[in-house]
DNA sequence: CTGTTAGCGTTGACATCTCAACACTAAGAA
DNA sequence: TTCTTAGTGTTGAGATGTCAACGCTAACAG
């Protein structure tokens, strides 16, 4: 409609271009980025009522059996101590987690954090093989781990 | 015990590689945006004293010759009415940049913005190199040329 | 016991992002 | 003209992320 310009404003231009500017490589890395993470959040979280960042803590809590330190949480986030700290306030508020202090913080899965990550589980694998790894082969997606394991 | 099948996988899946599950490579796939991401905003816009969002909306109006539509600036970002208003007006509070009607709204670059950009422009090209392009192989990058574009 | 140091978590202020609701303009239909 | 519709931008509220400053606890030295 409006970029006539033959030049500027067309990430796909950019993308298939993408060997001349490493600016434009990244670029596209972003919106790579981006495609994936909004079509499986709208899959999964948002059709759950759940936030990314509450569904990110509940996986986790849930893969490691239900509770873990708020310290061992962070790390294996590479989450802020404070953004772990301001979001399990607003979880525990919603009734999704609790705390109790023993040495450190031990967050722990509620019964209604339980049943919404169950509930969520299923689906966050298959929205993650439709929105992303269906659309690679099988050399691609070992390419993806090695560069993804070296940055 | 949420998991009974999670990590039991039978060695004999030989899965390829690493990533056993999508999940795992979709977490890998975050996890390095983020670490590029933050390398780079350090390396470029946090040493001019600018922020992302400062340092996306100065480049894209500098690569368009220093003024464009405040709806055309969103599609060639790809962002929201509402988040470009928003940071508009704060840009415009600390004199990046100005905004006139004519039609629509058009946002102009200030000598102040001009300056900046101009001087974070070369730095942004390096950052990229060294945290992302200089890492990868030339085949790598085709490789992920072809998915980003893929998704 | 007292002071020090380090690790861990919280809090408040502020920047950013999203959503819903509203306002304004332009173009076309009645 | 008047009404309607689409496109565009703004605003306010709430959620999220970041930073600096603070409080608490444990370990350890004097």
């Amino acid at each position: 409609m409006s970029t006539s310009n033959g030049e500027a404003a067309a990430p796909d231009e950019a993308m298939t271009d993408a060997a001349c500017e490493p600016v434009d490589f990244w670029s596209a890395f972003k919106r790579a980025h981006e495609v994936v993470r909004a079509r499986v959040i709208a899959d999964t979280a948002e059709a759950a009522g759940l936030s990314e960042p509450d569904l990110t803590i509940l996986a986790n809590l849930d893969k490691a059996g239900g509770s873990l330190r708020q310290s061992e949480l962070a790390a294996s986030l590479g989450w802020d101590r404070t953004r772990i700290s301001h979001q399990l306030t607003r979880m525990g508020k919603r009734g999704l987690v609790t705390r109790e202090r023993a040495g450190g913080v031990t967050v722990t899965l509620t019964d209604s954090g339980r049943t919404a990550i169950t509930a969520v589980h299923p689906g966050l694998d298959t929205a993650v093989r439709r929105h992303l790894t269906d659309k690679l082969s099988a050399q691609e997606i070992e390419t993806l781990i090695s560069v993804f394991s070296r940055l």
